[in-house]
DNA sequence: TCGGCTCTGTGCGCTAGCGCCCAGACGGCC
DNA sequence: GGCCGTCTGGGCGCTAGCGCACAGAGCCGA
């Protein structure tokens, strides 16, 4: 078969599609380019179209009364975002936002409830991601609880490595600071520590991982934790 | 029809069953009693049975390192714990113990798979009842974050009123701890601080709430969250 | 070239919650 | 009655992170 869109089975969970599935699914998608900061949902918006990122990567942040934020999920190739269509319910509870701006392929929220019906292989996989996702979210919450910023800050640059494939990125401390849930300046203190220790080197929003290896040992074990869930459910 | 199960429509997924489902669930149903404190599942177990509080309640507990543990969902009689189940998996990442005593009925684990397939009714109640709890586990880590521990007391406190339907239970500091992530002495300080507000009375582990709508004044606002949004996707 | 904007770094006083420890209070049991 | 275990309360010094304010550094556009 011919994969027609570009890079479609970038996308994990795509990838472990039945060439005969991912074909009909796909004649059903349509290639976007996310922007940086785009919302792709508020929290109680209707759920217009999912989003398989290829190259991209979303953030699901929840907010209340004036705070900051906190994000409590990444959605990146592994994942995908409209969950919810799922379980039957066409809106989201949390803010998703783009955090890594790339391509991705979209489907109409319509279009992808029927093909849940008509690709039977493509339920259980999601249910799967789902389940790992859940496990995301609680592992998070007591991490935020727990979890010295300066720890939590490594974890959130490994997991955005691993989303954007590359050792390099840009981001504002600003923009760090309301996906951990903290002041701006508790991220430069952290992140100036990160980079005493030669792990990472930040520069007007220019963030480099020096040492993987370090960074890890530096994050908390959450990071490991996540990713071994993923492995163990959906590998 | 004659309702065979003591209570059994004291479960409100259960009770929203038309009454032929209903019948045939139940006859794959056992009634238990769930213990204090008995664990239903510790991170990664096997999931043997699944659980419908009738008139009990059970904590969904995520717990990190050697740190005391946080509560991040809690499951009534307007619940269910086993979700996993739902998605195709059969383990589940958290701790799940029984915070109230009292009756539920339960179901094996592969009897309640069967069940899915032969009693369509019931996937899109348990689906959106999931979603709810979904979004809780998302409400919880923001909370968690930013709400005082006073706050958070009072909102826990109100929770277990509405699934222990009683103004008065029994509980010490200690597990109270355990399930707001704080030491024993931030306890302590909060059931304090309400008392003497005149909003609980607290006596050796015997909590009663005096004042129901002080309580739900001095709680975040994320109780009346969660609750909208059961009913908005429940109700 | 200058002015303005954005992003980063720092300093200071403050607070919530921590870790530790011990005192008192209640209740059950011998 | 006396003892012990459990539960609550409080004190003390400490730390992480907050709120605020301001200074410097790079970039871009007029």
């Amino acid at each position: 078969m011919q994969r027609t869109k570009p890079g479609a089975t970038a996308n994990s969970l795509l990838a472990a599609l039945p060439d005969k599935s991912l074909e009909h699914l796909l004649a059903n998608c349509e290639p976007v380019d996310l922007v940086f900061a785009d919302i792709l949902c508020l929290p109680g918006d209707r759920i217009r179209h999912v989003y398989f990122p290829t190259d991209s990567f979303i953030s699901l942040v929840a907010q209340i009364d004036g705070y900051a934020g906190l994000e409590v999920g990444m959605v990146g190739s592994e994942g995908m975002f409209g969950v919810g269509l799922l379980l039957g319910v066409d809106v989201w509870p949390m803010h998703a936002l783009v955090q890594g701006a790339g391509p991705a392929l979209r489907m109409n929220a319509d279009r992808f409830r029927r093909e849940l019906e008509d690709t039977p292989a493509l339920q259980p996989i999601l249910n799967r991601y789902l389940y790992v996702l859940i496990g995301q979210l609680a592992q998070t919450a007591a991490c935020t609880r727990f979890h010295v910023v300066e720890a939590r800050l490594a974890r959130w640059l490994l997991m955005t490595r691993d989303r954007a494939r590359s050792d390099e990125f840009y981001l504002t401390q600003e923009f760090l600071s309301h996906m951990l849930g903290v002041r701006r300046v508790g991220v430069t203190q952290a992140a100036g520590s990160l980079q005493k220790r030669k792990l990472i080197s930040y520069n007007r929003g220019a963030i480099t991982i020096l040492d993987g290896n370090g960074l890890e040992a530096a994050a908390c074990g959450c990071y490991l934790a996540d990713n071994q869930s993923y492995d163990r459910i959906l590998g």
